[in-house]
DNA sequence: GGTCACAGTCGACAGTGTGTCGAGTCACGT
DNA sequence: ACGTGACTCGACACACTGTCGACTGTGACC
């Protein structure tokens, strides 16, 4: 079924636009997928641009029709990505304290994400300084994150529930970031899943607010959402250093 | 001075592999010396063998005279620089517990060979995996740091003065190790050195130990270096726990 | 002084990858 | 059927890499 519905009017240059599902653009999204691929299996560098063409059952020449390099073709790919990070802890940056039941789900998200497009991420991580498209994207992902991340350390800070830092603000949600996405992107084979959750949220817990969240009595009691009481520990715990 | 001491008697291939500190050795550090600045510059894909040549004065044919590729002078360059990394925290992994003071020695080591070999230093950090000669060599350092760190980790657990962790003590030394490297690979402006070993210091005092070092009441002891007092206080803290 | 071996030098070549151009083909509306 | 624009491809020019064989300098030894 082609995605156009039919009885809904469009205006015109918006049904210029949507005209045309035919075969170039098909023949773009042949180069996507394969591309996928290939990026997944190998570094950007030993990809060449025949076997990009190839894999879409193309000329090279005519591979330039569609894109004006790899590089372009990788960051198609990776526009794609950097919203499926974005959106994934808004939650958790959003709430003041350690959500960790919302910083939880961000995790498992994360590493979600990783799991599956884990080829391009580490590819568009480690990438030279300076090979533009590639370099650009990481840039921007990390500023974006920072930032976000940075902001949510200074309110915690201002509102006491965070420790303040000779590690700066600034810096710490870089290192945050950065080390989460170096973990990510090593291949440990003893790592699961389900253990790197658990990891990348303890690390977060002590890098931003200093301390493993001291559970009580509960000795084994995993999947509880209990958001508040832990937010009031934390409290608890800050008041009882500073006082 | 030359190196050979007179009255020893070397056997002869000993002799032979000394006897010529002449023109092709001088030649071979000429391209050395000019491949460093050519590193520091822009990354290995934008140097060219041509200009690795050119700099030291010869023809591109004779440039492989001396060296396989520009991926073996890059690595012949990083040989050293791996030396300088490995030695410059032995007093702090080999103590126990937070030495503040050595840790803030080797911190202070630490910036300052990322300040002199920073181009060459982020070239082998942010490598693409699969760039032979830099991933080897960035997976060697890494492996090497880590295994030492993690060891640290897990001798201060044992004696419990480090918290034990959801984050593996594994983890946790991949995790130190490659946030402080990004951060000394991101060229903050904002950042001086004296701040940057501050940050770094705190950082890795949260990490590994969960809290920022409460000082008692001394308020502003800044320069004093009580090492023996620190070791001590994580002595006794051992003793305690082991007893 | 001759000559011999070898370290060192270089121009020329072949191979691989990139990006562009112009001529050709296909699909589709008129 | 036919023209227009979307699409295709072979051929070219360019950049970089690595190798080969011929050449030159230098020092040791007779």
């Amino acid at each position: 079924m082609p995605p156009d519905q039919p009885g809904v009017a469009a205006p015109p240059d918006v049904a210029a636009r949507r005209r045309a599902p035919s075969r170039g653009d098909r023949r773009e999204q042949a180069i996507l997928d394969g591309a996928r691929e290939l990026f997944e299996a190998k570094p950007l560098s030993q990809v060449t641009t025949d076997e990009l063409a190839g894999a879409a059952g193309l000329s090279r020449s005519s591979f330039y029709f569609y894109f004006d390099s790899k590089q372009a073709v990788l960051s198609a790919l990776l526009e794609g990505l950097s919203e499926e990070l974005r959106t994934e802890n808004d939650a958790w940056l959003n709430a003041i304290g350690l959500d960790e039941p919302a910083l939880r789900q961000a995790t498992v998200h994360l590493v979600a994400v990783w799991r599956t497009h884990g080829g391009l991420l580490r590819q568009a991580w480690r990438c030279e300084r300076g090979d533009g498209v590639l370099a650009t994207w990481r840039a921007g992902v990390l500023e974006r994150g920072t930032r976000r991340i940075r902001d949510k350390i200074e309110r915690d800070r201002a509102a006491g529930v965070a420790p303040p830092g000779p590690p700066t603000a600034q810096l710490l949600a870089v290192a945050l970031q950065t080390c989460k996405n170096e973990l990510l992107a090593e291949p440990r084979a003893e790592h699961d899943d389900a253990q790197m959750v658990d990891d990348l949220v303890a690390l977060t817990l002590r890098l931003l607010y200093g301390v493993v969240p001291v559970r009580p009595a509960h000795t084994a009691g995993g999947a509880h959402p209990a958001g508040a009481a832990q937010k009031a520990d934390a409290r608890a715990a800050l008041s009882t250093g500073a006082g």
